[in-house]
DNA sequence: AACCCAGTGCTAATTTTTTAACACTTGATA
DNA sequence: TATCAAGTGTTAAAAAATTAGCACTGGGTT
Protein backbone atom coordinates (compact mmCIF):
# COMPACT_ATOMS: atom_id res chain seq x y z
CA UNK A 1 0.00 0.00 0.00
CA UNK A 2 2.50 2.56 0.93
CA UNK A 3 5.05 0.93 -1.75
CA UNK A 4 4.18 2.91 -4.71
CA UNK A 5 2.25 4.88 -3.38
CA UNK A 6 4.46 8.06 -4.61
CA UNK A 7 7.64 7.09 -5.85
CA UNK A 8 8.27 10.32 -6.94
CA UNK A 9 7.44 11.86 -4.33
CA UNK A 10 9.68 10.25 -2.20
CA UNK A 11 13.05 10.15 -4.44
CA UNK A 12 15.65 12.25 -3.63
CA UNK A 13 17.44 14.83 -6.12
CA UNK A 14 19.60 12.55 -7.56
CA UNK A 15 17.86 9.76 -6.94
CA UNK A 16 14.95 11.22 -8.91
CA UNK A 17 17.32 11.75 -11.50
CA UNK A 18 18.41 8.21 -11.81
CA UNK A 19 14.96 7.41 -12.07
CA UNK A 20 14.47 9.45 -14.97
CA UNK A 21 17.77 7.92 -16.81
CA UNK A 22 16.13 4.56 -16.00
CA UNK A 23 12.33 5.49 -16.98
CA UNK A 24 13.90 6.47 -20.46
CA UNK A 25 15.80 3.49 -20.85
CA UNK A 26 13.84 0.87 -18.97
CA UNK A 27 17.16 -0.88 -18.16
CA UNK A 28 20.34 0.11 -17.94
CA UNK A 29 23.72 -0.62 -16.82
CA UNK A 30 25.72 1.79 -13.93
CA UNK A 31 27.94 3.03 -16.55
CA UNK A 32 25.04 4.22 -18.88
CA UNK A 33 22.64 5.48 -15.81
CA UNK A 34 26.39 7.72 -15.46
CA UNK A 35 26.91 9.12 -18.93
CA UNK A 36 23.54 10.24 -18.52
CA UNK A 37 23.02 12.08 -15.32
CA UNK A 38 23.73 15.87 -15.22
CA UNK A 39 26.41 16.93 -13.65
CA UNK A 40 27.08 13.59 -13.58
CA UNK A 41 29.63 12.06 -10.61
CA UNK A 42 31.90 9.33 -9.89
CA UNK A 43 31.24 6.16 -11.45
CA UNK A 44 31.36 4.67 -7.38
CA UNK A 45 28.93 7.48 -6.67
CA UNK A 46 26.61 6.43 -9.02
CA UNK A 47 27.25 2.47 -8.09
CA UNK A 48 26.38 3.62 -4.27
CA UNK A 49 22.97 5.42 -5.30
CA UNK A 50 22.35 2.31 -7.21
CA UNK A 51 22.73 0.50 -4.48
CA UNK A 52 20.48 2.10 -1.90
CA UNK A 53 17.86 2.73 -4.26
CA UNK A 54 17.92 -1.31 -4.86
CA UNK A 55 17.79 -1.80 -1.22
CA UNK A 56 15.10 0.91 -0.76
CA UNK A 57 12.84 -1.39 -3.39
CA UNK A 58 13.05 1.58 -6.11
CA UNK A 59 14.61 -0.55 -8.29
CA UNK A 60 15.14 -4.00 -9.44
CA UNK A 61 18.62 -5.26 -11.18
CA UNK A 62 19.50 -8.48 -12.19
CA UNK A 63 22.89 -9.86 -13.91
CA UNK A 64 23.88 -9.69 -17.43
CA UNK A 65 27.73 -11.65 -17.96
CA UNK A 66 29.36 -9.69 -14.49
CA UNK A 67 27.38 -6.14 -14.61
CA UNK A 68 24.20 -5.47 -12.86
CA UNK A 69 21.52 -4.31 -15.62
CA UNK A 70 19.09 -2.04 -13.59
CA UNK A 71 15.37 -1.01 -13.84
CA UNK A 72 12.47 0.25 -11.82
CA UNK A 73 10.94 -1.99 -9.61
CA UNK A 74 7.39 -0.68 -10.36
CA UNK A 75 5.72 -0.92 -13.81
CA UNK A 76 6.84 1.98 -16.12
CA UNK A 77 2.97 3.16 -16.58
CA UNK A 78 2.19 3.26 -12.72
CA UNK A 79 5.41 4.92 -12.19
CA UNK A 80 4.61 7.67 -14.86
CA UNK A 81 1.04 7.83 -13.75
CA UNK A 82 2.21 8.74 -10.59
CA UNK A 83 4.06 11.10 -11.43
CA UNK A 84 1.59 12.77 -13.54
CA UNK A 85 -0.83 12.66 -10.33
CA UNK A 86 1.20 14.44 -8.36
CA UNK A 87 1.67 17.39 -10.96
CA UNK A 88 -1.78 17.65 -11.56
CA UNK A 89 -2.54 17.66 -7.73
CA UNK A 90 0.27 19.80 -6.85
CA UNK A 91 0.49 22.65 -9.48
CA UNK A 92 -3.00 22.30 -11.49
CA UNK A 93 -5.56 21.79 -8.50
CA UNK A 94 -6.69 18.89 -9.42
CA UNK A 95 -7.29 19.67 -12.41
CA UNK A 96 -6.56 17.45 -15.45
CA UNK A 97 -7.83 19.68 -18.13
CA UNK A 98 -5.95 22.83 -16.82
CA UNK A 99 -2.61 20.66 -17.15
CA UNK A 100 -3.50 19.57 -20.63
CA UNK A 101 -3.95 23.26 -21.79
CA UNK A 102 -0.26 23.74 -20.10
CA UNK A 103 1.10 21.08 -22.46
CA UNK A 104 -0.85 22.24 -25.82
CA UNK A 105 0.81 25.96 -25.10
CA UNK A 106 3.68 24.84 -24.68
CA UNK A 107 6.06 26.30 -27.33
CA UNK A 108 8.02 23.17 -27.53
CA UNK A 109 5.01 20.47 -27.82
CA UNK A 110 4.90 21.05 -31.37
CA UNK A 111 2.14 18.48 -32.33
CA UNK A 112 2.11 17.06 -35.90
CA UNK A 113 -0.89 16.91 -37.47
CA UNK A 114 -1.47 13.19 -36.80
CA UNK A 115 -0.65 14.03 -33.19
CA UNK A 116 -3.46 16.31 -33.03
CA UNK A 117 -6.16 13.73 -35.22
CA UNK A 118 -5.28 10.80 -32.32
CA UNK A 119 -5.79 13.60 -29.35
CA UNK A 120 -9.16 14.25 -30.23
CA UNK A 121 -9.90 10.65 -30.92
CA UNK A 122 -9.08 9.98 -27.40
CA UNK A 123 -10.76 12.48 -26.24
CA UNK A 124 -13.80 11.08 -27.61
CA UNK A 125 -12.75 7.90 -26.33
CA UNK A 126 -12.94 9.18 -22.92
CA UNK A 127 -15.86 10.95 -23.63
CA UNK A 128 -17.60 8.01 -24.66
CA UNK A 129 -16.62 5.69 -21.58
CA UNK A 130 -17.99 7.99 -19.27
CA UNK B 1 21.57 35.34 -11.16
CA UNK B 2 17.80 34.04 -11.30
CA UNK B 3 18.29 31.14 -13.57
CA UNK B 4 14.86 29.73 -14.01
CA UNK B 5 15.41 27.51 -16.09
CA UNK B 6 14.57 24.37 -14.48
CA UNK B 7 13.42 25.72 -10.99
CA UNK B 8 11.49 22.39 -10.02
CA UNK B 9 14.47 20.16 -11.55
CA UNK B 10 16.74 21.97 -8.74
CA UNK B 11 15.01 21.84 -5.43
CA UNK B 12 15.55 19.66 -3.01
CA UNK B 13 12.80 17.31 -1.88
CA UNK B 14 11.58 19.60 1.16
CA UNK B 15 12.28 22.94 -1.08
CA UNK B 16 9.89 21.10 -3.73
CA UNK B 17 6.96 19.98 -1.26
CA UNK B 18 7.32 23.96 -0.29
CA UNK B 19 7.60 25.22 -3.50
CA UNK B 20 3.94 23.02 -4.07
CA UNK B 21 2.12 24.31 -1.15
CA UNK B 22 3.15 28.23 -2.13
CA UNK B 23 2.18 27.23 -6.01
CA UNK B 24 -1.54 26.36 -4.68
CA UNK B 25 -1.68 29.20 -2.22
CA UNK B 26 0.31 31.66 -4.31
CA UNK B 27 0.82 33.32 -1.08
CA UNK B 28 1.35 31.60 1.93
CA UNK B 29 2.75 32.71 5.56
CA UNK B 30 5.07 30.20 7.24
CA UNK B 31 2.46 29.42 9.51
CA UNK B 32 -0.14 28.25 6.54
CA UNK B 33 3.05 26.33 5.09
CA UNK B 34 3.89 24.15 7.56
CA UNK B 35 0.04 23.14 7.87
CA UNK B 36 -0.06 22.29 4.15
CA UNK B 37 3.07 20.42 4.56
CA UNK B 38 3.39 16.26 4.64
CA UNK B 39 5.10 15.25 7.68
CA UNK B 40 5.34 19.02 9.15
CA UNK B 41 8.79 19.91 10.45
CA UNK B 42 8.50 21.84 13.45
CA UNK B 43 7.88 25.84 12.73
CA UNK B 44 11.11 26.87 13.10
CA UNK B 45 12.57 24.68 10.38
CA UNK B 46 9.98 25.84 7.96
CA UNK B 47 11.19 29.29 8.56
CA UNK B 48 14.49 28.07 8.03
CA UNK B 49 13.79 26.32 4.99
CA UNK B 50 11.90 29.68 3.43
CA UNK B 51 14.89 31.85 4.31
CA UNK B 52 16.87 29.62 2.21
CA UNK B 53 14.70 29.83 -0.47
CA UNK B 54 14.73 33.34 -0.34
CA UNK B 55 18.12 33.40 -0.57
CA UNK B 56 18.56 31.24 -3.38
CA UNK B 57 15.85 33.13 -4.86
CA UNK B 58 13.05 30.60 -5.42
CA UNK B 59 10.71 32.42 -3.37
CA UNK B 60 10.21 36.18 -2.20
CA UNK B 61 8.54 37.66 0.76
CA UNK B 62 7.16 40.95 1.33
CA UNK B 63 5.51 42.23 5.23
CA UNK B 64 2.28 42.12 6.01
CA UNK B 65 1.96 43.38 9.68
CA UNK B 66 4.14 41.71 11.31
CA UNK B 67 4.74 38.35 9.25
CA UNK B 68 5.88 37.82 6.27
CA UNK B 69 4.21 36.35 3.60
CA UNK B 70 6.13 34.03 0.58
CA UNK B 71 5.65 33.87 -2.75
CA UNK B 72 7.65 32.05 -6.04
CA UNK B 73 9.95 34.57 -7.37
CA UNK B 74 8.95 33.22 -10.97
CA UNK B 75 5.15 33.78 -12.39
CA UNK B 76 3.06 30.77 -11.75
CA UNK B 77 2.51 29.98 -15.32
CA UNK B 78 5.98 29.97 -15.85
CA UNK B 79 7.26 27.66 -13.26
CA UNK B 80 4.05 25.27 -14.23
CA UNK B 81 5.06 25.23 -17.64
CA UNK B 82 8.50 24.00 -16.86
CA UNK B 83 7.49 21.05 -14.18
CA UNK B 84 5.19 20.36 -17.40
CA UNK B 85 8.42 20.44 -19.79
CA UNK B 86 10.39 18.18 -17.43
CA UNK B 87 8.03 15.46 -16.80
CA UNK B 88 7.15 15.16 -20.60
CA UNK B 89 11.07 15.40 -21.37
CA UNK B 90 12.32 12.78 -18.52
CA UNK B 91 9.29 10.20 -18.35
CA UNK B 92 7.69 10.85 -21.63
CA UNK B 93 10.39 10.56 -24.49
CA UNK B 94 9.43 14.41 -25.42
CA UNK B 95 6.03 13.33 -26.51
CA UNK B 96 3.33 15.97 -25.32
CA UNK B 97 0.53 13.55 -27.32
CA UNK B 98 1.79 10.46 -25.10
CA UNK B 99 1.50 12.63 -21.96
CA UNK B 100 -1.76 13.44 -22.62
CA UNK B 101 -2.44 10.26 -23.08
CA UNK B 102 -1.66 9.31 -19.29
CA UNK B 103 -3.75 12.09 -17.92
CA UNK B 104 -7.01 11.35 -19.99
CA UNK B 105 -6.39 7.84 -18.62
CA UNK B 106 -5.81 8.53 -15.32
CA UNK B 107 -9.28 7.17 -13.23
CA UNK B 108 -8.70 10.09 -11.11
CA UNK B 109 -9.08 12.63 -13.65
CA UNK B 110 -13.03 12.65 -14.08
CA UNK B 111 -13.39 14.92 -16.25
CA UNK B 112 -16.80 16.96 -17.02
CA UNK B 113 -18.40 17.07 -20.27
CA UNK B 114 -17.40 20.75 -20.10
CA UNK B 115 -13.95 19.78 -19.52
CA UNK B 116 -14.20 17.68 -22.63
CA UNK B 117 -15.82 20.18 -25.16
CA UNK B 118 -13.40 22.80 -23.83
CA UNK B 119 -10.63 20.46 -24.21
CA UNK B 120 -11.47 20.01 -27.98
CA UNK B 121 -11.48 23.30 -28.48
CA UNK B 122 -8.10 23.65 -27.77
CA UNK B 123 -7.28 21.65 -29.78
CA UNK B 124 -9.07 22.63 -32.61
CA UNK B 125 -7.40 26.28 -31.54
CA UNK B 126 -3.63 24.88 -31.46
CA UNK B 127 -4.11 23.48 -34.42
CA UNK B 128 -5.39 25.86 -36.48
CA UNK B 129 -2.09 28.12 -35.23
CA UNK B 130 0.24 26.14 -36.56
C1' DA C 1 5.70 51.34 31.72
C1' DA C 2 5.81 46.30 31.89
C1' DC C 3 4.15 42.18 29.97
C1' DC C 4 2.82 39.03 26.39
C1' DC C 5 2.32 37.13 21.92
C1' DA C 6 3.58 36.16 17.51
C1' DG C 7 6.69 36.93 14.76
C1' DT C 8 12.01 37.25 13.16
C1' DG C 9 17.43 36.32 12.74
C1' DC C 10 20.93 33.57 13.58
C1' DT C 11 23.46 29.50 14.72
C1' DA C 12 24.52 25.00 16.03
C1' DA C 13 23.32 20.08 15.91
C1' DT C 14 21.45 16.20 13.53
C1' DT C 15 20.33 13.47 9.71
C1' DT C 16 20.46 12.32 5.01
C1' DT C 17 22.59 12.51 0.70
C1' DT C 18 26.46 12.31 -1.98
C1' DT C 19 31.03 11.29 -2.83
C1' DA C 20 35.47 8.83 -2.87
C1' DA C 21 38.47 5.00 -1.70
C1' DC C 22 39.94 0.41 -1.18
C1' DA C 23 39.69 -4.55 -1.36
C1' DC C 24 37.65 -8.30 -3.61
C1' DT C 25 35.47 -11.10 -7.79
C1' DT C 26 34.70 -12.59 -12.44
C1' DG C 27 35.29 -13.45 -17.33
C1' DA C 28 38.10 -13.03 -21.29
C1' DT C 29 42.43 -13.81 -23.39
C1' DA C 30 47.46 -13.91 -24.33
C1' DT D 1 47.27 -20.27 -15.96
C1' DA D 2 48.44 -15.64 -15.04
C1' DT D 3 47.00 -11.26 -16.00
C1' DC D 4 44.06 -7.58 -16.85
C1' DA D 5 39.97 -4.95 -17.42
C1' DA D 6 35.63 -4.15 -15.71
C1' DG D 7 32.71 -5.27 -12.61
C1' DT D 8 31.01 -5.52 -7.31
C1' DG D 9 30.61 -4.75 -1.83
C1' DT D 10 31.51 -2.03 1.83
C1' DT D 11 32.84 1.69 4.52
C1' DA D 12 34.26 6.21 5.82
C1' DA D 13 34.41 11.06 4.86
C1' DA D 14 32.45 15.35 2.97
C1' DA D 15 28.72 18.11 1.72
C1' DA D 16 24.10 19.36 1.82
C1' DA D 17 19.66 19.36 3.71
C1' DT D 18 16.85 19.44 7.63
C1' DT D 19 15.83 20.32 12.20
C1' DA D 20 15.69 22.61 16.76
C1' DG D 21 17.00 26.20 20.07
C1' DC D 22 17.83 30.69 21.75
C1' DA D 23 17.90 35.63 21.78
C1' DC D 24 15.78 39.49 19.99
C1' DT D 25 11.88 42.80 18.08
C1' DG D 26 7.57 45.26 17.68
C1' DG D 27 2.77 45.97 18.49
C1' DG D 28 -1.10 45.58 21.48
C1' DT D 29 -2.93 45.22 26.24
C1' DT D 30 -3.33 46.12 30.88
Amino acid sequence: MTKNKNIYQDLSKRERQIMDVVMRLSEASAQEIQERLPDPPSYSSVRALLSIMVNKGYLTHRNEGKKYIYAASTAKETVKASAVKNLITNLFDGSASSAISTILNLSSSKLSEEDYQRLKQMIEDAEKKQ
